[in-house]
RNA sequence: GGACGGGUGGGUGAGUGGCUAAAACCAGCAGACUGUAAAUCUGCCGCUCCUUGCGGGCUACGGAGGUUCGAAUCCUCCCCCGUCCA
C-alpha cells in the first residue's frame, strides 16, 4: 500500500490542506470528486474532465459489475484503461446501494443480495466480492462494503449497521490482506467507512475499532440522507476527530456548494457528491448569487452568461437564452453545457477553500463565500 | 353530385346519457434533487368570486335548434375537413 498522504497545513477553524498521491497523480485536497458511476460522469468527456483539472472521479463497484462487468474490465485492463482515465478513480462499494435500492434487496450478516435493476437477476455482494470486484476495476482507492441507513433511524438501527459494518470491514481486511492485488494496480489501497447514524457515540466507537484496524484512509458514510445539515456537521466534525490525522478522510455524497466549506472546517479532505452534475441534466444551475432553473421562462431572452462572475468555458461563450433553449428543445448540448459549468463552480469553490486555508485567510473567505451563495438570486 | 369517416380544452387524442371542467400524453408555469435505477420526479395548468373549501358562479366538446329531470354523448338541419366513387 503506497498510497501517500501528506497533510501540509491546517487551518485554525480545522480545515486541513493536503496532497494525496495515487499511482494516477496527485490530488491537493480538500477534494471533491465529480461521480462517474458508471465509469462515465454523466455528459462529460474525458478531455473535458481533463480541462477541468479533475484528479479524482468515483465510480461504482455495484453499477460496474452489473454492467458491463468486473471481469470484462479486468480483460480490458482495468478501469482506468477501459475508460481512458489518466487521473485517479476512487470506486465506491455498493454500500450506498444498499441504502438507494432498498427495495431490491435483502441485507443479511453474510452479505447483501441484489436483485438487479436492469433484468431481474439476484447477485450476492459480500464484503470480499467487494473487494474482488474492486481488484478486477483496478481503482487507486477502493470502499470496504458498508451498510448505509436511512434517516430518521433508531439508535438500535444505526447501532446494528456500524456494528454489521465494522464487521464487514474486518472481513475486508483479511480479503484484501490474504488475496493477491490488482493485476491492473498493484497500488491500490482500500478505505474503511464509518457508520453509527445520527449517534455520536455509536460514530466514535464504530471510527475506534475501524481505526484499530489500520486502513489507509477513512470515509465517514450515512450522512446526508436527509438529516438537518447543522446535525451533518456535528456528526461529520465529531467523527473526523477520532480519525487518524495523518490519513485522508471522506465524507460521502456531500454537498451542497454552501455547505462544502463547512466539511472542510469539520477536517474532511475528499467529497463527492451527484448534485452538480443530476442537477446540471435537470436545469438546476448554480451561481455565485444563488442557483437559477435555466429553463424557466424569464431566461429565454437573457443574453447574459450562467454567472457573469463565473470563468469557464460556458459563461465565456454561452447566453442563459441559449442554454434555456437547449434545455427546453431537450438537445443534448444542454446537458453538457450544464454539467461543465456546475462541475466548475464546484471544484472552484474547493479550489478557493484551497487557496484560503493556504494563505491562512479561510475564515475570512468564509463568511464571503456564504454571503455569496446566499444573496440571492442573480 | 354520391358514399363513407370525422370535427373535444394551446396541440395530439380518449370519452358515446348523470360519477365529466372533461382521461392520457405533449406544450406551458413553477418546484425538488446530497457515496446517480435520474436528460428524472412532483405540483399547477378554462374564466371568475370569496368566508381558500373534496366552496360558489360563469363559459366549454364545429353552429343552430330539439328530446330528456340531466347531453360532448341521442334527434334534426346547417357549416367545415378527410378518403373513395362519379
Amino acid at each position: 500500500m503506497t498510497l501517500q498522504f501528506e497533510v501540509v497545513k491546517v487551518d485554525p477553524s480545522g480545515g486541513r490542506l493536503g496532497r494525496l498521491t495515487t499511482p494516477h497523480g496527485t490530488i491537493e485536497t480538500p477534494a471533491f470528486m465529480p461521480v462517474g458511476t458508471a465509469g462515465t460522469v454523466k455528459a462529460m468527456t474525458q478531455e473535458a474532465l481533463e480541462e477541468l483539472h479533475v484528479t479524482l472521479l468515483l465510480a461504482n463497484t455495484y453499477h460496474l459489475y452489473l454492467r458491463p462487468g468486473h471481469e470484462l474490465i479486468r480483460r480490458m485492463g482495468g478501469l482506468h484503461r477501459f475508460m481512458a482515465w489518466r487521473g485517479g478513480i476512487l470506486t465506491d462499494s455498493g454500500g450506498y446501494q444498499v441504502f438507494s435500492l432498498a427495495d431490491l434487496r435483502k441485507i443479511s450478516d453474510e452479505g447483501v443480495r441484489f436483485r438487479s435493476h436492469l433484468d431481474g437477476t439476484e447477485h450476492m455482494l459480500t464484503p470480499e466480492k467487494a473487494i474482488e470486484v474492486q481488484r478486477a476495476l483496478g481503482s487507486d482507492i477502493g470502499m470496504a462494503l458498508d451498510e448505509c441507513i436511512e434517516y430518521p433511524g433508531t439508535r438500535e438501527r444505526a447501532a446494528s449497521a456500524a456494528g454489521r459494518t465494522l464487521a464487514w470491514a474486518r472481513r475486508s481486511k483479511k480479503e484484501i490482506e490474504t488475496r493477491a492485488p490488482s493485476d491492473t494496480n498493484p497500488q491500490q489501497v482500500f478505505f474503511a467507512i464509518v457508520q453509527g447514524g445520527t449517534f455520536q457515540d455509536l460514530r466514535r466507537e464504530n471510527a475506534a475499532e475501524l481505526v484499530a484496524l489500520d486502513f489507509p484512509g477513512y470515509a465517514i458514510g450515512g450522512l446526508a440522507v436527509g438529516e438537518p445539515h447543522e446535525l451533518s456537521c456535528e456528526i461529520a466534525g465529531e467523527t473526523a476527530a477520532c480519525l487518524p490525522p495523518d490519513r485522508p478522510r471522506y465524507l460521502m455524497g456531500v454537498g451542497k456548494p454552501e455547505q462544502l466549506l463547512d466539511y472542510v472546517r469539520c477536517g474532511i479532505d475528499m467529497m463527492d457528491c451527484v448534485l452538480p452534475t443530476r442537477n446540471a441534466r435537470n436545469g438546476y444551475l448554480y451561481t455565485r448569487r444563488g442557483p437559477l432553473h435555466i429553463k424557466n421562462a424569464e431566461f429565454i431572452d437573457d443574453p447574459r452568461p450562467i454567472d457573469e462572475t463565473c470563468a469557464c468555458v460556458v459563461c465565456r461563450r454561452y447566453s442563459r437564452a441559449y442554454l434555456c433553449h437547449l434545455f427546453r428543445a431537450n438537445e443534448i448540448l444542454g446537458a453538457i453545457l450544464n454539467t461543465h459549468h456546475n462541475l466548475y463552480f464546484f471544484l472552484d469553490i474547493m479550489k478557493a477553500i484551497r487557496e484560503a486555508i493556504a494563505f491562512g485567510n479561510l475564515s475570512r473567505f468564509s463568511s464571503e463565500l456564504q454571503a455569496r451563495l446566499e444573496a440571492g438570486h442573480p
